[in-house]
DNA sequence: TCACTATATGAACATATAGTCAGATAGTTT
DNA sequence: AAACTATCTGACTATATGTTCATATAGTGA
């Protein structure tokens, strides 16, 4: 019934205010927004499914996943890089495993959602 | 030190064995890849966020997040499609909510994973 | 019926992303 | 040192995705 700096239309003021005192800021969304984004590629889902009962190297993973070792890799990196998974060397193969069990909690609550949607 | 059926190297076939075996199929990853995508946007983590609180219409969303409401609209057409959120009409007025406590889970393992990561 | 409001939808565009290929690194073995 | 192995990286391409714009739908009130 009012018109908002944005332009918009709001029609319940009280309930943009909270929505607004209770925001995160922009950062912590966008950095949310990154860490599922992660997860949100089949590949990686089945890595980190695989790692999630043994420690692999990176062509054991190739092997499993049928694709290539350099497709791989670079999904490797970006699952270091959201602080999945981490790797030990031994010679030249690196062996990788998960960081801590959030993948496990995060995976077991959306295949609960997926389940239940079903219905 | 042999070859697959996919022309891969494999140094530790039992992992790879195991990895097959523990596995789901193709679609449950699927599945679950498309679930963590929606969760995989700012616009769509901060609507979540805010109908964690209370329920809301969607111009009130539009203006809250600064967007257009077809944008939205998008957006909610999306969340609907994976269960994450419902509507109930009231005349010409939607009202979106939250359909389970599912969305707040997986936010509060992504957040602990993100900060307990900064470390 | 017509005008109005709130929301939904389709097309289009700009950006992001997964995989491939070729070449670079790093550790091993001779 | 040179040859070999396992892995990584950068450039490229095809596809997917978020937003905007214009238009369509559904409910309300005159």
């Amino acid at each position: 019934m009012n018109d908002d700096k944005c332009g918009c239309r709001i029609i319940h003021f009280q309930a943009v205010a909270d929505a607004r005192s209770a925001s995160l800021n922009r950062t912590d969304y966008e950095r949310l927004a990154q860490m599922f984004k992660i997860m949100a590629d089949p590949s990686r889902l089945r890595i980190l499914w695989a790692l999630e009962r043994q420690e692999m190297c990176v062509c054991d993973i190739a092997a499993f996943l049928e694709i290539s070792e350099s497709a791989v890799s670079h999904q490797l990196r970006l699952l270091r890089g959201a602080r999945l998974v981490k790797n030990r060397r031994e010679g030249t193969v690196l062996y990788y495993r998960l960081v801590d069990d959030h993948v496990k909690m995060l995976t077991d609550i959306a295949l609960n959602h997926i389940k239940e949607s079903n219905d």
